[in-house]
DNA sequence: ATTAGTTATGTAGATATTATGAAGAAATTA
DNA sequence: TAATTTCTTCATAATATCTACATAACTAAT
């Protein structure tokens, strides 16, 4: 419920359980530890942690039945502990619902790593990951699947020519466009008005994208060519 | 960029990218290939893959750097496929953005199910957790099982094509859809009617459901392209 | 510094898109 | 079959966007 990050550690060996602990810990963590598979669901109700260690082999229920009673109301992160590494198991731990699994004797490290991982994929402001592309630190973020552009956190309103002017140069950064190109490009072939409507469009974008529309820093001028873009890492 | 998921293979063994693309084709994957670095971003950019797949060891520029170039501009899931088993390696890699860190050899099924876990994490089509789905509070409720619509408490009578419309919007909350997507998965392929038709069934689903129909704030309009669901869950 | 050519920019009419109400057609139910 | 509901189309009003043009600012070369 609130901003930190906890971890609920299932597991029925107690000195594996405290290794775990100590490197979470270590990394500001807040942890919680169930040594069964009733308490880890009774604590797991209780602390709403953000992501759960779990054990396939506890003295009650077993893992599979715990992780299949938390994906019924949850879909809170699961990494998968065990020292079951038959292809099959896997393949059904993560068939369950898990997020990732890793077979013991394991690396506490790159336990904590992949801990890392699951959490920045899983709460990362949610967004669809794979449809943002994003430019300067941020400053500039498109998300393709919404089409829309976020200048600096906000978001800005573009129109549909400006967009498709913007993806055009952006999705080949390297190349300068003419205006007729662009023209080609976002207007069809059969565009039959004047070319330097393309200005007037690029202006307008300036406006919303540009931190100074005056001198700009994505949308570059080719003199006597036409326009690129240029994006800093 | 639409509804089909894409995965960018990258390793310059022929015979390992093979068998992982036969994999992927099986499961319904559109399969994109590279064989080195540079062909990976310039795959990449054109292609907008919903997920990579990277080997490290790469003929030109290395895995690694591949991972950065793509991580200036993307967070496209990516998961690293090598032959480097140390601690370090798998340290770094998944520091450098990594979704998820496999070593060689490794098990062409296991790969596809990590591909799916990943992919059900970052991409937008949730799967629904239970029969109930609930927005803003629970100012508006949706019974999947009695396909029962509730705003603000009270039930809402949809009509067939109203609630199909809306539940296509809301399993791919915040895609953007075009009138004719929208059409050919409520209505089939075989409509042949007039896609404006879409409008009229987004104006009622709106006096429905939103709380001020004139500026609506769960079925948005895209201008020039459609309609998107926007809405905390 | 001058000049010819090019780009930047504000504005406004033209064009395109969306919202909305109403009505007939089609489908469903009684 | 009649009654009711739902779907589709259409017309029109309300918005949003596009384009062209005029003029200012800039660039490159003489």
């Amino acid at each position: 419920m609130s901003l930190e990050k906890s971890v609920l550690i299932v597991d029925d060996e107690i000195k594996i359980v405290s290794v775990i602990e100590s490197y979470l810990i270590h990394n500001e963590y807040t942890v919680y530890k169930a040594y069964n598979g009733k308490e880890a669901l009774e604590v797991f109700n209780k602390e709403s942690p953000s992501l759960v260690i779990l054990d396939l082999m506890l003295p009650d229920i077993s893992g599979e039945e715990v992780c299949r009673n938390i994906r019924k109301i949850s879909r809170v992160p699961i990494i998968m502990l065990t020292a079951k590494v038959l292809e099959e198991d896997i393949l059904n731990g993560l068939d369950l619902g898990a997020d990732d699994y890793i077979t013991k004797p394991f690396s506490p490290k790159q336990l904590i790593a992949r801990v890392g991982v699951v959490l920045r994929r899983c709460t990362g402001d949610r967004q669809f990951l794979s449809n943002v592309l994003s430019f300067n630190n941020n400053d500039l973020v498109i998300n393709l699947l919404k089409r829309e552009v976020k200048k600096n956190n906000q978001v800005v309103k573009v129109t549909p020519n400006e967009y498709n002017i913007l993806l055009t140069l952006i999705k080949f950064s390297e190349k300068t466009f003419t205006r007729d190109e662009l023209i080609s490009i976002v207007l069809g072939d059969d565009f039959d008005g004047f070319d330097r409507t393309v200005d007037t469009h690029i202006k307008n974008l300036r406006q919303k994208i540009e931190s100074d529309p005056k001198s700009p820093s994505y949308i570059l001028t080719v003199f006597g060519v036409g326009y690129r873009f240029d994006a800093k890492p």
